[in-house]
DNA sequence: ACCTGAACACCGTTCAAGT
DNA sequence: ACCTGAACACCGTTCAAGT
């Protein structure tokens, strides 16, 4: 059976989805392929490299949302859509932000959040960091969803991960969310428009 | 030889320092103790619980400082405390963030946020949101740190890994977590003291 | 209490060779 | 261009047995 590389990261996103990124594995993926694992390495220099393709096309199929004209308004849809895309895959979160941290890619939404907070009057050093300051909470808060689900399909579940479990969700998103633009806003002498 | 508890863990931090968190193995830290790799089954259930106790010494190990009077001062002092601690050690920060997402321990610093932030009047659901978003806030920023030096010491560095190289370091921090701060106080109606 | 020895079911990666 | 087959140097974990 003959594969295309985008057919490789098709099925990655399957396994991916089916039985989380530790069980995301070269020999797993060439078996499901009908492949020898060493095959997978026609299409990509390293498993790295893998990841790095399997979270790009997590963020490209990203449902986009219009974009606000206020500025906060268009900093929580992008975040929202970056949490939409990683929650949309098992261990999405997880995957995204390792790739984003190595650099191997995984940076349109920051890129975007530079560019709508500079037009917002953010000195580029203030906007870079408020960007990534921006990533790391849609990451994390993803991640620690997915982890507390993860924990909950496995049997036992720890105490403070169930404490935790319904302040988990969108409206725990959209509240520490509104936190970082309400403080990008007071460092910008901007007005917050939206809210929740 | 003989071993404690104890002294595994200590001999596993040597391993994270010097090997990182990929190379902590169960294999090679009985090889640094001269055991077999069941040895250490007998001191920890699993690689995990042996994880959760190397993370939790990292931040035992953390220099602690003097709490300010300000509620905003109070909460920079836990933040950069628990950046010093996870920047102690190689991948302290991936290490820490992990055992804390899966429930496994390394709730100290959160806890003591959740305290803080209620002491200076914030509801119980908002301190446990703003609480999160600072330890996000922390894990992703000194994971990017770590993650820009492990690149750095390896040959090869990404384009885009090396233009955020200027932008991590203690003043990015600092400002970052002002935004964060900045947030919660506009939220709680109360004046921000300190700053940076 | 602490450890050995042997086994089980896995990993990522390389490389010559095939079609 | 895409893949096989075989090898290399590894993993975490279990379990009966030793001291």
């Amino acid at each position: 059976m003959r594969n295309r590389r985008a057919d490789v990261v098709e099925r990655a996103l399957d396994v991916l989805d089916r039985y989380g990124l530790a069980d995301l594995t070269v020999r797993r993926l060439a078996s499901e392929l009908g492949l020898q694992p060493s095959a997978l390495y026609h299409h990509f220099a390293s498993k790295q490299a893998l990841l790095a393709a399997v979270a790009e096309e997590v963020l490209t199929r990203r449902p986009r949302r219009p974009r606000p004209d206020a500025w906060d308004d268009r900093v929580r849809v992008v975040c929202s859509e970056l949490r939409d895309a990683v929650l949309a895959y098992r261990d999405g979160a997880e995957l995204v932000a390792t790739v984003h941290a190595f650099g191997m890619g995984a940076s349109a939404p920051g890129r975007e959040l530079v560019e709508v907070l500079e037009q917002a009057g953010c000195p580029t050093p203030l906007a870079r960091t408020a960007s990534r300051t921006l990533l790391h909470f849609v990451f994390g808060h993803a991640g620690d969803e997915q982890a507390h689900l993860q924990a909950g399909s496995a049997g036992a579940i720890p105490n403070d991960v169930r404490e935790r479990a319904d302040l988990l969700g969108p409206d725990d998103f959209a509240s520490g969310l509104d936190l970082v633009v309400a403080g990008i806003a007071s460092r910008l002498g901007a007005p917050v428009s939206g809210g929740r």
